[in-house]
DNA sequence: CCAGCTAGCTCACCTTTAGTAAGTAGCTTT
DNA sequence: AAAGCTACTTACTAAAGGTGAGCTAGCTGG
């Protein structure tokens, strides 16, 4: 088993202070990684979007969160806005170089969730079935 | 510059799914990285804790929220919990090997945070000043 | 000339989720 | 008998998020 390996090296890589609430990173990854934030930028990596197009694309959002969570990502400096004065007016989203370095360690985040999915649903079910047995044993 | 490529990488790696609401995996993933989910994970890949070390090693987690966000990642096989029936019982957590493997990609986005930080700041900061220009110049 | 259409938001209202503080169990030490 | 320890719950409150309506501004069809 290679896990003592990984856990090692994920060790060293880790941010000593990401645990500490007054850590300036911290604060940003809560801003940035938020529910809607990182299918914002996951929908982004694929190119640039229009506010309509994200709105179909990021299945499930509000107009409100988008718009909320758009404005987060381009203050933060990972999204252009771009604004074409026709009318009605086009509001282009896309990727700034920061946001695109962003994209590589969030997809393969993703990517894990796509490969363990099932794991995880399997664990749930055992853990469920486990939890009903010993509910069912004490009566 | 080498942002294209890594655009075209990641979009491959990219589950095409996770942007539709009924994904499973997108399910998953926000149950697990909340905001002291990925948190409580990186705190144990240094190793097991006991609740009161979590408690205080994830700077600011209220103790409910730790409970609870426990019992998910537990549920989740990504985390064990281990009983000892001491007087008083201690119970000790540690990542399981799907934890560990989750811990790889997840420290490389911390670690990512951590690199930025400064980078994003600035950006804000911009994004603040340009703003305050722009409301001073109306008037 | 003016109602209607469009994209991209914004606002008011309500529900769900998270935070705070206090309480609980069972046993030990003082 | 009183206080404390660990690992939690529970009740209450504050914040985040969802829903649906409305707004802007100019162009187009009637």
């Amino acid at each position: 088993m290679t896990g003592d390996d990984e856990l090692a090296v994920a060790g060293t890589l880790l941010a000593a202070d990401i645990l500490d609430r007054t850590c300036t990173s911290r604060a940003i990854m809560d801003q940035v990684t938020t529910r809607w934030g990182t299918l914002i930028i996951a929908a982004l990596i694929k190119g640039p979007h229009r506010f309509s197009q994200l709105h179909a694309r990021v299945d499930g959002i509000s107009q409100k969160m988008l718009s909320h969570n758009l404005k987060t990502l381009v203050r933060a400096g990972l999204v252009n806005r771009d604004v074409e004065p026709t009318v009605p007016p086009q509001v282009t989203y896309s990727l700034t170089p920061m946001g695109v370095s962003l994209a590589t360690p969030l997809t393969q985040l993703i990517h894990w969730f796509g490969q363990n999915a099932s794991g995880i649903l399997e664990a749930q079910a055992g853990h469920d079935r486990q939890a009903g047995e010993l509910s069912a044993a004490r009566h």
